[in-house]
DNA sequence: CATGGGATTGACT
DNA sequence: GTCAATCCCATGC
């Protein structure tokens, strides 16, 4: 996927990822849940300006930024929007497709449904690491290639971000409609 | 230089 | 439902 898909408004990007695959090594998955995060809005790590850690997230598009949560957890995101804006995707969910195996030695699990359902998850079965912060998307190792046909048309649902304690009421997380493999379900009503 | 707060998960009541 | 694990980094003294 060319770094031109990710130099739009993210929100954008974040609804257009989902049915979109995410690969590492023998590994992939189809992105199934995603959320949004920009600069104008406290939830995102880009409000405090640029800074260190925050560097890779005003870099150019189409870069992955890969943080470290709760001590434990890296966190996958696709950076978006033009460089000198600070704003990334979070990749929540995948549905695993590819390297099935490899990823229940790494989880120390069996059911394919909890492989990848959020976003820690998916970054340990996948064996990504905050190494991978900064690598090119398009180039790889960690990469986001084109939708399966299967997916092509895929119906996306719309929802409040989770786990965020500033900017909540933002309907900005995105989910493949139905999907078995999502970190959390689609909340109904409002 | 010390401190505190997470874009989470898994184990346990 | 509750709660601890554990590390990076932004902030403030």
């Amino acid at each position: 996927m060319n770094p031109s898909f990710y130099d739009r408004p993210v929100v954008e990007v974040a609804a257009d990822l989902i049915g979109c695959v995410v690969r590492h090594g023998p590994c992939a998955g189809v992105i199934v849940e995603s959320e949004a995060y920009h600069d104008s809005e406290p939830a995102c790590h880009a409000f405090v300006g640029l800074t260190g850690r925050t560097a890779t997230l005003f870099g150019p598009p189409g870069r992955a930024y890969v943080y470290r949560s709760y001590g434990i957890h890296a966190l996958l995101n696709a950076v978006s929007e033009p460089e000198g804006v600070g704003a990334a995707v979070l990749i929540r969910a995948l549905e695993p497709i590819e390297g099935i195996d490899v990823m229940r030695a790494r989880r120390g699990l069996e059911s394919v449904r909890s492989l990848c359902s959020g976003p820690g998850k998916l970054t340990q079965a996948l064996g990504i690491e905050l190494r991978h912060n900064g690598v090119d998307l398009a180039r790889g190792p960690v990469k986001i290639c084109e939708r399966p046909a299967a997916w092509r048309d895929v119906e996306v649902s719309v929802d409040r971000r989770i786990g965020i304690t500033k900017a909540v009421e933002l309907p900005w997380r995105f989910c493949a409609a139905g999907s078995r493999f999502l970190s959390r379900p689609v909340r109904v009503g409002v």
